[in-house]
DNA sequence: TCCCTTCGCTTAACATGTTAATGATCTAAT
DNA sequence: ATTAGATCATTAACATGTTAAGCGAAGGGA
């Protein structure tokens, strides 16, 4: 990253202070400090994600997976195919319901989880330790509070 | 195939808190606004960043403008391509330096983005009523310090 | 001047984002 | 039981995200 020149200055202050850019900005930077262990375990950020929420229940539908990993369906789809083909995950129908599928972690992708998860928590401790705790509750707050307040009653 | 444990509700709760999703839940939620008059200007999301970050300088190289913009290079060539095709920058070399590529708004883009920004500013504006001024001001201070202190400047 | 390095940008390859359309299944009303 | 409509998931098509590699141009010594 090259340093902003003089005459840039005035243009990136403008754009800066909006909240799209703002939020992409953060989560970036954010990003950048778990980008080598996600690349050392060989896996996309949205696949970790996706083993995350898996690793929080018993066994999801595609629709509760795709809305608690913040992935659209379309994407989940390519997602599920990769995961299953690498052996992390486990996709059968829902016998009561034919249009739903069902997905669970397998035992494989547990174990995986199990070994990163230690260094993935150190990862956000130094984040927490860079920017403090308090400070990082309240940035949470202020975000739930905008997509309480944006999310649609139209 | 996981044990049921009594932590699973706080577990669950914690992946929501996490500084990376509610990030990117928070961008999706303030998106969603924009995503019509986007869809309506036939425009992609990054294509008008580009073309607003133009609109605030005499004329810029690559990289000015994909700082400025939050665009990867590569994803920029693509995209100064598609805005050039369509008539709504200009692309030059530089003649002091032969490696860099000077960007301006074309006449045309320049009436294309006057056109949608009264639009553009009632959707901001709508939001600032429902989130609060105050708030968000607050919101992009805190981000702005998150930014700050995970920036390694090595 | 030559050589080596760095810089600016582009290409390549693959994964995901986004919207629209499709297919299959379920639901409810007739 | 039949059918229209809604729901869930996938596929398609194109744009962007991401990392790595490639290419020409500029800069800095020896």
């Amino acid at each position: 990253m090259t340093k902003p020149r003089a005459a840039s200055a005035a243009a990136l202050a403008q754009t800066r202070r909006t909240l799209p850019i703002a939020l992409l900005r953060a989560r970036e930077t954010v990003m950048d400090r778990f980008r080598p262990l996600l690349h050392r375990l060989d896996i996309t950020e949205q696949q970790w994600r996706v083993l995350r929420v898996l690793d929080e229940a018993e066994a999801m539908d595609a629709s509760e997976l795709a809305q608690g990993a913040a992935i659209l369906a379309p994407s989940l789809s390519r997602i599920l195919k990769t995961l299953e083909a690498r052996g992390l995950i486990e996709v059968r129908k829902d016998q009561t319901d034919g249009r739903r599928t069902l997905i669970n972690l397998s035992p494989s992708g547990a174990t995986f989880l199990a070994e990163a998860a230690p260094e993935s928590a150190k990862i956000y401790e130094e984040i927490e330790a860079l920017v403090g705790r308090d400070r990082i509750e309240t940035l949470l707050d202020e975000i739930e509070a905008l997509i309480v307040r944006l999310s649609d009653q139209k």
